[in-house]
DNA sequence: GTCTATATTGTGATAGAC
DNA sequence: GTCTATCACAATATAGAC
């Protein structure tokens, strides 16, 4: 109905339809992957009908482009800002990254899995989602690590970097199992990996 | 048919009906994970009929339980008799690891994400189907890692360690369409890392 | 916009001939 | 052991009433 002048929205607030389904959609698809994923959980997860999941985003697959696109922004669209500082130095940048990713996966420990998994079965999504393809790339970041170490591929200490920051989280289901960890034990030995790696990753560009 | 003497056949060999299958199952199971998979995708590339695949195997799932707990031996299995040798140094123990897990990860890229996608969705399979729960916990390699930094988890190196070896082969689909990669380039740096995280390592241990 | 009912397709599994 | 044909059900998507 919702005719009446007051009550008429944009319905892009937090309590519509449409906002519901894709907070569940966030949810069940970064948990489950797309595969996995049911429309049902979707529809049930938010409280709604399934017939409007189909009124509201035509398809699943359509749905699900719109959450990747969210999803790789927030993964690699806001380190942007960090990486392409000119004024600021590498340990700087160093520390900022690992705090930001941190903080980042602390709160979505499931988005690192569900960029690579899905990447997998469809690489053209990583291209035609990044909110800019080169940012990486063309950082003034990769120039900083190319100046300290100029015989060695900066990427090289890129991916140990990200491999410090985002494994354990992506392993964290196989680690708490190997290791006999609860919840509570494997978070304490995240807080003090969060100051132990900037340590480590300078450390790294001093060898040799 | 094959009644006749000479061509009776315990039926394990390569080029049988029953290894056809499992072997096709491993590249779509690694590859796709359990949900996006479907039994017809493993029939063709085995190039058997649908039918053969429950006649051999009862079920989906059955064949996926087989090729998890293969996996799951090949992935944490080998590495027991490095990690566990009490006559070896610390320092030769992580070029032991380090050299194994490329040669497996350059043959098999995809198993660390298959693992980790299906503990995901199913935790208990990796208690279930682990040829030792308490392998890594238990290992000599964990007390050594101990000795050498008494004042930190363990834990913290091995996460790295093994982020850094890792990590780049779940990244790659990713990490090649971040940085306008081609497989010759990748592989270059593959080689170029192996060399490197020894080394690395090695330096993590001595920081501060 | 939201629901119920239903169409349609995809997919795991089996029956039964050979 | 291997195939063809088919069942049974699950899951996406749509039609149409309200």
């Amino acid at each position: 109905m919702a005719k009446s002048r007051t009550t008429k929205k944009v319905n892009k607030t937090p309590g519509s339809s449409e906002e519901k389904i894709k907070e569940a959609a966030r949810k069940v698809f970064t948990k489950k992957g797309f595969a996995a994923t049911r429309t049902r959980d979707i529809a049930e997860e938010a409280g709604i009908n399934l017939a409007l999941l189909n009124y509201y985003f035509r398809s699943k697959e359509k749905l699900f482009e719109i959450i990747m696109r969210e999803k790789l922004f927030n993964f690699f669209g806001f380190i942007g800002p960090i990486i392409n500082d000119e004024s600021s130095s590498l340990d700087t940048k160093i520390d900022g990254i690992v705090a930001k990713y941190f903080e980042l996966l602390m709160d979505n420990p499931d988005i690192p899995f569900f960029i690579l998994g899905e990447a997998r079965n469809n690489p053209e999504i990583i291209s035609n989602a990044m909110p800019d393809k080169d940012l990486i790339k063309n950082s003034y970041f990769i120039k900083q690590v190319h100046e300290k170490k100029p015989d060695q591929d900066p990427y090289q200490f890129l991916l140990s970097m990200l491999g410090m920051i985002i494994f354990p989280f992506v392993m964290r289901p196989v680690f708490q199992r190997l290791t006999n960890s609860d919840n509570a034990k494997t978070l304490k030995m995240l807080l003090e990996r969060r100051a132990l790696i900037p340590i480590w990753c300078k450390a790294l560009l001093k060898v040799k």
